[in-house]
DNA sequence: TTGTAGGCGTTATCAA
DNA sequence: TTGATAACGCCTACAA
């Protein structure tokens, strides 16, 4: 292995002049610069990250707790965050956690262990936070949950307002002529999001003048095509007159599409179904999926900046949110009432 | 932050002896290991990664090499080694490249940066890896291609049989009736895995005493919805008598699903389409996407175990194959010749 | 079974 | 503008 003591002697200086070429500063005569440059191309050298890295304490990597391996809002933001932080001089660090895991435990061993500059969760519980996050002590960003109403000095946060955004996608059903409306979400006892929406649901209900009987019409499903196919099962069984479904992910909305052609049933002509997330697999399934779209380019993106601001630039945190938008498709059906 | 010498005086043993518990090592008394734990439990102490591998010259880390972002079937094994390698000390490193990238080119540079034990590929390149494997020193494995041809000491494969699998798949439709058989897929003079499908697709044709006219019938898409839906619009439109479709991926097989619905074409009433990769979005999609499933699961397995049995037990380079299998679903109609 | 000391490759400090 | 030297936190001979 090449290390920058063979650079320096290769190219007669220093080994405090080559780690100065290497890092680019100022000091260096521009006579040294080019020697050992050269020298540096030709022997291949690449520095040791282990050896800065414990000199400076740091790892210039960023941190990403994805909660739901199958999330494919997650997957978009991930592949999003991924190309713009290619860009710079910092690495990525993805951790892939279950749904309902604790992701700030999770955080904290990850700080401990890789020392991450920064850390960005996507998704997130609350209460998670509120017991430990002030274990951590690197500026965080929350993606696509809110977090205004905990005060900590290193967490911001972006996100699409769930609670009006559910409410939306009910709301749409409700106007299309629906009144006996299913709700396929997730453990709204574990997910913070989905309880999130799960009130937007109940809104919409209360806005319509109908009871919201969660025992009824609520299903669990995690954010799975399996999952949603086998929650769809449930909740066509318990509540056989449903017209319409909100489910709380587009690949959860899929699932359960799919449960009910099993049954013979048929969307949106017998059932009216509209996910959430607006992945670009809402767009291309059969029938076109109506959904809710999360801006994932602008939550990724805003994600960076905002986290780029605190560790670079010192910012304050800030709570931030982007707006959701309503896609149709073709999977509602207008019902005329006569 | 605390280090093992807080550990060591909080104890009162000394550094080494710390060192020793931490490695889990026999050479310790009972009572010091415990007396040691219960001080490091205490401080939360978690040794720093750099300073251990710093000094260990490796990183106890697994490269992997992802070919493709929008890549199902690289997700669905990525997401399966994830699973497995979460059981052992090793970490994961995940480079995700263009379809068209120089994996090996970016394989040596995570080599000089981040030190990993050994390497998975997912897809691969032939050409480069003649050109330049040489300079990769550690185990590695390619997985989905073939590289029993080359013979470098340190190179195993795990795959499906390309040429075999995609012949499958064009025989299908051939022997549902099917003539004016279209193509969708890869670049096949820069991926090498287009380019044995391809091969494959064009056996079945000289089976069939049809000719094989790659101007007329095949058309470029990259793996993902949108350039599916591209690659088709253009392939109906230079060929538009044509009755079926073998598309290399399910995901470009759903995008041109969608662009023959959006031209008012039916499928499989008017064209018959078949994918390539048996994800879990073929199952779930509209009509059922028939498709040649490659065992992922299996794929993934054997390229971790293959790749250990290199790294810790030093055996040889094996090259695998692993058997495809054709799935079918709705979207072939088969077609009466009277 | 335990402790001492040296070194892994790099950067930072200070002196020249 | 340069160079010597001391860290960074950990592991591992080797010695006790």
């Amino acid at each position: 292995m090449v290390t920058i003591k063979d650079i320096a002697r290769e190219s007669g200086y220093s080994v405090s002049t080559v780690s100065r070429v290497l890092n680019h500063r100022s000091d260096v005569s521009p006579d040294a610069k080019q020697k050992i440059e050269a020298v540096v191309t030709k022997f291949n050298f690449v520095p040791n990250n282990n050896a800065k890295h414990l000199k400076q304490n740091n790892s210039k990597s960023i941190g990403v707790m994805v909660k739901g391996i199958s999330n494919m809002l997650f997957a978009s933001i991930v592949e999003e965050i991924q190309r713009m932080i290619e860009k710079t001089e910092y690495t990525l660090v993805v951790s892939y956690l279950d749904e309902d895991a604790d992701e700030v435990e999770q955080a904290i061993l990850l700080c401990r262990e890789r020392k991450p500059l920064g850390l960005l969760f996507l998704g997130g519980n609350p209460d998670y936070f509120k017991k430990e996050f002030a274990g951590v002590d690197v500026p965080c960003v929350l993606v696509t949950n809110r977090a205004n109403q905990m005060e900590f000095r290193n967490l911001s946060s972006v996100a699409t307002d769930d609670v009006a955004a559910a409410r939306r996608a009910v709301d749409v059903l409700f106007d299309a002529g629906h009144e006996k409306i299913g709700i396929l979400g997730g453990d709204f006892t574990k997910s913070y999001t989905s309880y999130q929406r799960l009130r937007g649901c109940s809104d919409s209900f209360a806005a319509h003048g109908a009871v919201f009987d969660a025992d009824r019409c609520y299903e669990k499903a995690r954010f799975s095509f399996d999952s949603g196919y086998r929650g769809m099962e449930r909740l066509v069984t318990k509540f056989p007159d449903i017209t319409a479904v909100f489910a709380m992910s587009d690949v959860t909305a899929i699932g359960a599409i799919r449960a009910l052609r099993d049954r013979g049933l048929r969307v949106p002509e017998d059932i009216s179904i509209i996910g959430f997330d607006g992945t670009t697999l809402a767009e291309y399934y059969n029938p076109k999926l109506a959904t809710i779209k999360q801006q994932y380019q602008r939550l990724a993106s805003r994600s960076i900046e905002i986290l780029f601001g605190q560790i670079e630039l010192k910012k304050e945190p800030i709570h931030e949110i982007v707006p959701f938008e309503f896609v149709n498709g073709e999977s509602i059906r207008v019902i005329e009432h006569g």
